[in-house]
RNA sequence: GCCAGUGUAGCUCAAGGGGUAGAGCAUCCGCCUUGUAAGCGGAAGGUUGCCCGUUCGAGUCGGGCCACUGGCUCCA
């Protein structure tokens, strides 16, 4: 008996049929079809219909053609490019998270003000509604074919490609190595944009030829691109870049300090004490104990924990003084480690957890600088968790939960985990490092936390596990790391006296959690687009007189509630209208503003503005004092 | 580090294809005495990122540094 092969038109009608092309099958009703999905595969419309199983029909309005609708694109931007500048060559083009790129070797620099010359002759290639085709030719035909070419990105590409069979798309006179699946026809898309223009490596590598990359995005609706684009718009709005200098929270001078080096302005350093003082109080009580430790250590600690042979490249050069060379610390470890030293341990000491805010300085290549996302100098919310084997477990659990603790307390609700597990090259013994991933496995699912694994992305030195944030943006943000080391133990020669009487090795797990302060108030800045919650607010509110009459009360006010803790300013300078002051606290995101005129002064009260617009009108100030402390010991961003 | 681009007053931006720089806001000084997102006037503020070069003359053209932006590689 033959089992015929099941599809599913767009209309949820179900067709029986196999052998035959998709387009065949579906005739004059393949207007809007983008593909199909058989098994949780793409396929091409062009390919014969399998003969087992069920297929469906997708159109561009289903997600999983978005795919498909921008690797489309990106043939289309392509072609665009080998119309305009002829001789370019084509590397790689494929569909990404937010849209497409292809990157090119070009034979003139192009710029940015090429990219609407391109898009104007996309549009072209879509109005022409080219149809896809799919030709398949032989290796031999191939080789042949993109050597005439001179397409060499290609050639490399075919090597790869296992078979005799090989997979070109045509579309009008433009051909393209590529094994789909594509759109029938360029007309299918209708709403893209070009955005970007970066350079990238050929495959990555540093060494190979640098690439020019352009890179766009398309929808299958004007309105969902142009909602991604609004989107794209909100978040450079709420660039930290932008926001840290008008909020007067921070600044880079790097002409007279350095790249890379943060000032942090008395309203950042207030946000910073305050996540400061919560993590501190937080860490105490979760068992941990605080240590400081110094910025520079003699050549033979960065020699021992292998610093100088691994990662010198990172490192800022020797300070050398009465014949003694110092480094500026590019990690904490060794000086806990040294901490841990100091005398003989005994199994009923562990675990031993110790924490420090710890100020690291990184030579980091000044490409990659980034506002407060990639600084040279950074305090990282660093531990140490040293413990027995038979604490790693229970360690690890507590420390995954602690981290999710600590990061819903900045409204962070959304995190995905990467488990990295056993490279190719690491030390230790592969018992310790078994158990150790286990231990990470265990504990993300014991959070119920969705884990990804990335096989063999491990550290040379031991397993780890990171954990994602999404911002308000539903941008993802890599903050916290929970890392094993069976390095370092060994290379100081860690030991514990067990009940044994003898010596052990003990344990030593690295962690951070909000990564590092600098970071950290950056991708803040970002989440609350600088609309801090009222426990952060540097100032949380602001008192302001109508005139000059009300002064000595806004002043009195502003006392009353500084008794109370409240971070408050009265803003009493003349010259100034009400309006103009309303207009500038508001700008700060200032959450509260309390305004007084005659009307409050002869009844006590202050007329309360949220930051959010609402104007509540006047409220005795007793109940003012007590909304700010509620909405303070809420941590959020409700006022 | 690499590719492309950018660098003008504290900030945001102007200065037709070379003729020694302008505006708004902020600042300061006056006036106004203000009721919920910019009251009015005036002053001050720049060796146009830095250094060479071309030119009678460079913000503008060329070269080299420095920094930043978008990426690549790397990363807290």
């Amino acid at each position: 008996m033959v089992t015929m092969a099941k599809v599913i038109l767009p209309g949820g009608e179900a067709v029986e049929a196999q052998g035959i092309p998709f387009l065949d099958l579906l005739g004059p009703r393949a207007k809007g079809a983008a593909g199909a999905l058989w098994n949780g595969k793409l396929l091409d419309l062009r390919e014969p219909i399998p003969a087992e199983g069920e297929t469906r029909i997708l159109t561009l309005a289903d997600p999983e053609a978005l795919e498909v609708l921008r690797h489309t694109a990106a043939h289309v931007l392509a072609h665009a490019v080998t119309r305009l500048f002829p001789g370019t060559k084509l590397a790689i083009g494929p569909a990404i998270a937010d849209g497409f790129y292809y990157d090119f070797l070009f034979p003139e620099p192009i710029s940015h003000e090429d990219l609407p010359r391109i898009e104007e002759e996309m549009r072209r290639i879509i109005a022409e509604d080219l149809p896809l085709e799919r030709v398949w030719l032989s290796r031999q035909e191939a080789e042949d074919l993109l050597r005439e070419r001179g397409e060499n990105y290609k050639l490399e590409l075919l090597a790869e490609i296992p078979g005799d069979r090989i997979s070109f798309y045509r579309q009008g006179e433009f051909l393209d190595l590529c094994r789909g699946p594509h759109l029938p026809s360029t007309g299918l898309v209708q709403h893209f944009k070009l955005l970007d223009l970066a350079g990238a490596y050929w495959r990555g590598d540093p060494n190979r030829d640098m690439l020019t990359r352009i890179y766009g995005t398309a929808f299958p609706t004007a309105e969902e691109l142009e909602k991604y684009l609004k989107w794209r718009e909100e978040a450079r709005r709420r660039d930290h870049r932008t926001l840290g200098p008008q909020l007067d929270l921070f600044s880079i001078q790097n002409d007279m300090i350095g790249a890379g080096l943060v000032l942090w302005h008395p309203k950042g350093a207030r946000i910073r004490r305050l996540i400061e003082d919560f993590w501190v109080a937080e860490h105490y009580r979760a068992g941990y104990q605080l240590v400081y430790t110094p910025h520079i250590g003699r050549s033979r600690l960065w020699q021992t924990s292998g610093h100088l042979d691994f990662y010198r490249e990172s490192m800022y050069a020797p300070i050398v003084i009465e014949g003694q060379e110092f480094f500026l610390k590019p990690m904490n470890c060794p000086f806990h480690i040294a901490i841990f030293k100091t005398k003989t341990r005994s199994y009923r000491e562990l675990p031993l957890r110790y924490c420090e805010l710890g100020t690291v300085y990184r030579f980091e290549r000044s490409g990659v600088l980034h506002g407060l996302l990639r600084v040279r100098g950074f305090t990282q919310d660093d531990a140490h968790i040293i413990c027995r084997p038979d604490q790693v477990e229970e360690e690890i659990k507590n420390v995954l939960r602690f981290a999710l603790y600590i990061l819903r307390a900045f409204g962070f609700t959304a995190f995905t985990a990467y488990l990295s597990t056993r490279p190719e090259k690491f030390i230790g013994n592969p018992a310790d490092w078994e158990r150790a991933t286990e231990a990470l496995r265990q504990a993300a699912e014991a959070e119920g936390l969705a884990y990804e694994i990335k096989a063999g992305e491990g550290a040379f030195y031991g397993p780890k596990i990171d954990l994602e944030v999404q911002d308000s943006l539903k941008r993802p943000w890599q903050l916290t790391t929970i890392q094993f080391d069976f390095n370092l133990p060994e290379r100081f020669d860690m030991t514990y006296i067990g009940p044994d009487g003898r010596e052990h090795r003990p344990y030593m797990i690295h962690r951070a959690l909000l990564g590092s302060f600098e970071r950290f108030l950056g991708i803040l800045i970002e989440h609350y687009g600088g609309a801090f919650p009222v426990w952060l607010a540097p100032v949380q509110a602001v008192v302001l007189p109508v005139s000059k009459n009300e002064v000595p009360y806004a002043e009195k006010v502003a006392a009353l509630l500084e008794a109370e803790g409240i971070r408050v300013e009265a803003w009493t300078k003349e010259g100034k209208t009400l309006s103009w002051l309303v207009r500038e606290a508001q700008m700060q995101k200032i959450p509260y503003i309390l305004i007084c005129g005659p009307r409050e002064v002869a009844e006590g009260k202050a007329a309360l503005r949220l930051r959010t617009g609402e104007d509540l009108g006047p409220q005795p100030l007793p109940e003012v004092i007590a909304r700010i402390k509620a909405a303070s010991a809420q941590r959020t961003q409700a006022l």
